[in-house]
DNA sequence: AGAACTACTTAAGATATCTTAAGAAAAATG
DNA sequence: CATTTTTCTTAAGATATCTTAAGTAGTTCT
């Protein structure tokens, strides 16, 4: 309890200055919840409740497309919010799921309870501009080398910039992700 | 001179409450400037001064790949800000440029001067954080559409979306922006 | 109006990547 | 530890998309 006190407060005091009482605040509009692995968090065609705070853990954000194939656009890992952001703002369903894909530990806050937050505390309306800045950056960084580089690239890529991503994901979800199908990312791993 | 203080008052108040003052201390930090179709408003390597609100006109954000292919990442048009938002923040190299396709007007704000306000004015903080939320939103969705569909169906969602586009931008930036060849995209248009 | 760019089209051959299908390996489960 | 389920590999044929090269049309400049 403490500790998940400690761990948001030291979260947020990187993107602004905030009072105890502050923090006090912020953690009683959040509610705690454990999902098992497999379990969803938000499920395609749903408005999206919660913007999720990952405390411990791992999930993955993924689609159906129209073959029935499984688009995985998102990881979320320790220390990352993870919702559907246009559903979750908007209200409006989920074009997207959100799946544990390890036992993964949360702070979730519904959007009515954010939004009395920032108006009673300044320094949240900070911390989550800076904060969507920055996953606006991630996502232009990924947009990008998606734009110039082919499988192989971006593969190796993604191997370099993330490598502890590898041991806690199967592989079939990094083709997913990278936009390969599973048989051709083996391809491209036997032939180094 | 009144003109541009309306478009930019009417623009804000769509994301938060500003009075007289707000809005004028706002106009006074901006700097307004013209740029000349083929002019660059960034050029890649350089650090990205300014976030830039477009009055008027028609930019795009692109790089070079490494066969000296430009690749479109982005457009931006009249009442959208446009930067190179890690070099903005961070003051580093811009990955990419940003030219005026048309005849440009906008309203260049510097981060110091960004910074400055947002202390000053709370609103604005909010504003932006809507804004870039937004943003957020809006790459996402390409995101799921460039990771979803193959080139025709890009193409045709584009049509379906950007009609407007179609009469103010070449038919290779359309093509560069998709991440096809021109001449794969002269040969989609053919088998309608 | 003629010259010089710039943008668009066409088509043939090359290549990256997918599809399908099957089997092997690894992990989870009773 | 045997069985079931999940994940990974292999390979052959199919397809989307690119590359190259050349020609046409449209714009801009002098």
């Amino acid at each position: 309890m403490i500790q998940i006190k400690n761990q948001l407060r030291e979260y947020l005091t990187r993107y602004a200055t905030f009072n105890e009482t502050d923090i006090e605040l912020i953690f009683h509009q959040c509610s705690y919840e454990k999902y098992q692995k497999k379990d969803f968090l938000l499920k395609q065609g749903t408005v999206c409740q919660y913007n999720f705070f990952i405390l411990k853990g791992l999930v993955r954000q993924f689609r159906f497309d129209d073959n029935g194939h499984e688009n995985i656009s998102a990881f979320g890992i320790e220390n990352w919010w993870i919702t559907n952001l246009n559903s979750f703002l908007n209200q409006t369903p989920s074009t997207n799921s959100i799946q544990a894909i390890e036992e993964t530990i949360v702070l979730q806050i519904t959007k009515e309870n954010l939004e009395v937050l920032y108006v009673k505390i300044p320094a949240l309306e900070r911390a989550f501009r800076k904060i969507t800045e920055n996953m606006l950056i991630a996502l232009q960084r990924k947009d990008e080398i998606f734009m110039k580089t082919n499988s192989k690239e971006r593969y190796y890529t993604m191997v370099k910039q993330l490598p502890d991503f590898f041991q806690r994901v199967p592989q079939y979800m990094i083709a997913s992700y990278l936009d390969i199908t599973p048989e051709y990312l083996s391809e491209i791993r036997k032939n180094i």
